[in-house]
DNA sequence: ATGCCTTACGTTATACGTAATTATT
DNA sequence: AATAATTACGTATAACGTAAGGCAT
């Protein structure tokens, strides 16, 4: 049997032209290359080189020998590394979602129920998800389309609704609700990613933003201004008001989010407790 | 890098179930199995078992390892067979032919042409030669059709007639030429492997035929036989005739033979010398 | 002389076997 | 008790580095 270290040996010479060079690559001596091709030869039962003046080159047989290496180690990177995805993607919980709002509270509830696995999540759009839901990148995501697909199963998991986050000295500020078009031609500072939520801000028109990176310092950010912005029940949950603002509800229906958690029917039932624990909380 | 035997002992516990099992298989020590085994592993970075009561069992990722350390091993096995049909191939001239007749004097010729390598011979149906040889499996082959495949050249090299040998007693020993159906209903002699020429011996309307493995033991019976057989002028110039027997020229044009020397156009080059001695023979 | 490969020799790493131990049936 | 795997230890194979030699350009 031909032992790895002389196909790897042989690729390297294939690439680098000389055993020199190649030895100088795999940070081996030189007399050791030589060695080992020679071994590779009588393994072999076949010269794979020829000489030409004072250097070695591969013959004929030597490339095909050459080509089977290169191929030979490509299939064994790919062994590991696809093991070594796989087992990771068993020991960690990648949640997608749509929206920011699901993954303040859901993460940690999920870490509890797994308390082996990680919890890692990304927030992207919804078709983005169900594709690499299926591609099993994800082992759950949030959506707020049920999706049709027999092969994936879901499950409520709350909803979100929308304010505006108003200065109590603003024209609207004791209303009961508004509507995104009472808002008409205003600045807002808003988060940079609100995934789906992205659609609906459109929605008041001739609006303009200013849109921040993270979360934590948009805060900061509203704090000291007198510009309009958004909560949500979910972020007013987590964070509160500051003191200088009033939450006004917003009366349009697209300012309502339902979340639907969604996995692979296979792996339903490995995330049974899961479900349990959601249809108790929604 | 994962040396090769360490993918070998995998594959051998993938195939017979226990470290114990396999390692009697490699004809190696249980305790070199599991070090291996625990050594891939680590290399890894991945649980490749489960214990399972007293034994060792492949978990999911084992069983990928595994079938990547058989994928790995035929394509190994797949490299040296190649290489070394390949070298064989360039030592040896296979050359193929439909009938026996001219591998009786033209392998000695192509051998003095070509001293350093070994020549082969193997009689076999036309079809199967021209496919062969377009597989690299002949170097050569001699057929009795001009092939029109623009990827293979020609050279006449010879033909062959075909005579009854009648011993001196038989009613029409003494003609000058006789046809295939003036032997009607009588019983041959003949060679078991004779090529083409099967097809033409079934032209004599109900004949029987007792047929001979080789050659030799087919004139040692001839000889001492008041049966009719078959004689050529190759096998004439070869062994010639018993005093006991005549050679009695078939006029039908169905026996005699042309024959055409055919390789691949790539190699025409490569065995010029080889087509010059024929055009000057034939 | 210089660049590249080979040979010879001593060292080290490591795969292996033996023997004893643990664990499960 | 029997079967299977593991641990501990010593051995031997063989891959490697160093140093010297060969053979081209």
């Amino acid at each position: 049997m031909i032992e790895t270290y002389l196909l790897e040996q042989l690729d390297a010479v294939a690439r680098c032209g000389t055993l020199l060079a190649a030895s100088e690559e795999l940070h081996i001596t030189q007399p050791s290359m030589s060695r080992a091709m020679k071994k590779l030869e009588d393994l072999i039962g076949v010269e794979l080189f020829e000489h030409r003046g004072n250097r070695l080159v591969l013959n004929d047989y030597g490339r095909i020998a050459a080509d089977y290496a290169r191929r030979i180690l490509d299939s064994q990177e790919e062994m590991v590394t696809r093991i070594r995805m796989l087992e990771r993607s068993r020991r960690t919980i990648l949640l997608g979602s749509c929206a920011p709002g699901p993954l303040f509270e859901l993460p940690s509830i999920l870490s509890s129920l797994y308390p082996d696995r990680t919890i890692s999540t990304e927030v992207r759009d919804e078709e983005s998800l169900l594709k690499d839901l299926e591609q099993r990148v994800y082992q759950m995501i949030i959506l707020i389309h049920k999706p049709d697909d027999p092969t994936i199963c879901t499950h409520p998991c709350g909803s979100e609704h929308l304010y505006f986050s108003l200065p109590k000295e603003h024209r609207l500020a004791g209303e009961k609700a508004v509507r995104f078009s009472d808002m008409d031609g205003e600045s807002f500072l808003m988060a940079s990613e609100v995934g789906v939520w992205d659609a609906v801000h459109r929605l008041i028109p001739n609006a303009r933003y200013l849109r921040q990176g993270d979360i934590g310092s948009l805060r900061e950010v509203v704090r000291s201004s007198t510009m309009p912005s958004f909560v949500t029940d979910l972020t007013l949950r987590l964070y509160g008001l500051d003191d200088s603002r009033t939450a006004v509800p917003i009366s349009d229906p697209e300012a309502r989010m339902t979340y639907w958690c969604c996995c692979r029917k296979e792996d339903e039932k490995r995330y049974l407790r899961w479900f349990q624990a959601l249809e108790r909380r929604y």
